[in-house]
DNA sequence: TGCAGATATTTTAGGCTTAAACTATCTCCA
DNA sequence: TGGAGATAGTTTAAGCCTAAAATATCTGCA
């Protein structure tokens, strides 16, 4: 239906390629600023790290059943090896535990009682800042922001790794 | 970059921290999505990484005078600890050298002819990229999401940290 | 039944990052 | 002039990430 590629185009001044440029790397700027913010807070008033926090906030979701680690790597747009890295510190800190599952490869787990206080901690004081740092943006901002944002990632999915290759 | 988890979604009457946290979780995903595959390229094509990409980047940008690593460092937006260690392979590896400067405290670096070579080259492959991964964005889509990062950008500085205490 | 291939996770090796402590050097002013 | 404090960079300890190899277990089919 569409092309992999885009002719040259000279028609509105800079080509292509330097305007999405210049996206991607005001995208990416935005996200280290935030990133960076949001992990000092989870450091300095929780004493732990945002992926600890995002893979909390998995379980959190998933609810008494748990989830598989594999589930939480897919989730999290983490490996497996990654996954595996936080659980065994999680669980250290006795924040989740791990549930028997039929299949012995399996791994499954879910939040212990203090998982989820503290997870309902941290969630709140998470909310509070993202909604700080984003205040000046107006309602009608961020729907719009939040619109294109949904075309970028149609855009990223539907560009596969084999047709970016050259 | 890091992964997005995802808040219960309830559309309509959500409150304001609601919807600056799925306007954050869809930037981060955007860009952990354009970072992922554009490592991959760069390991796979050029066997570099990203942060060597944008260091050769920075001194590409500041030309025969080269760069303090501070410069190098404000620039990127990490660490001097970060840029050391680049600073050491990119030199190990040929594509950058050392100047002389008046103040020994200072190390100001800038690309050698191998070096302008190697990032002229992935410079080239990096904008096709970039082009290919956001080509589903209309022209006036792009711009628009321009201006809107550019606010949120300008919502970011000006939430200092302080205010974010709580 | 039994084995080949699929699937889930862990391990390993290597790179990036931070914060904080440390070294070296410079600047300023009493 | 000489030392206190500022500044630039490096080092260290610890955490996260990836890809790829290794383990363990399961499933389907001859």
């Amino acid at each position: 239906m569409e092309a992999a590629f885009s002719p040259p185009d000279k028609l509105g001044g800079a080509p292509d390629g330097k305007r999405s440029l210049r996206v991607w790397l005001r995208l990416l700027t935005c996200a280290s600023m935030v990133e960076r913010r949001v992990a000092a807070r989870f450091r300095d008033e929780f004493d732990t790290t945002l992926p600890r926090f995002d893979f909390l906030s998995a379980l959190d979701r998933a609810g008494p059943e748990g989830l598989p680690l594999g589930e939480v790597s897919r989730m999290l747009l983490v490996t497996n090896g990654a996954v595996t890295g936080l659980a065994t510190g999680l669980k250290a800190d006795g924040l989740i535990e791990t549930l028997e599952t039929a299949d012995r490869r399996v791994r499954r787990v879910r939040l212990t009682a203090l998982g989820r206080a503290r997870f309902a901690a941290m969630a709140r004081a998470h909310e509070g800042w993202i909604e700080a740092l984003f205040a000046d943006l107006a309602e009608g901002e961020a729907e719009q922001l939040m619109t294109l944002l949904d075309r970028t990632k149609r855009s990223l999915q539907r560009t596969t790794p084999e047709e970016l290759a050259g």
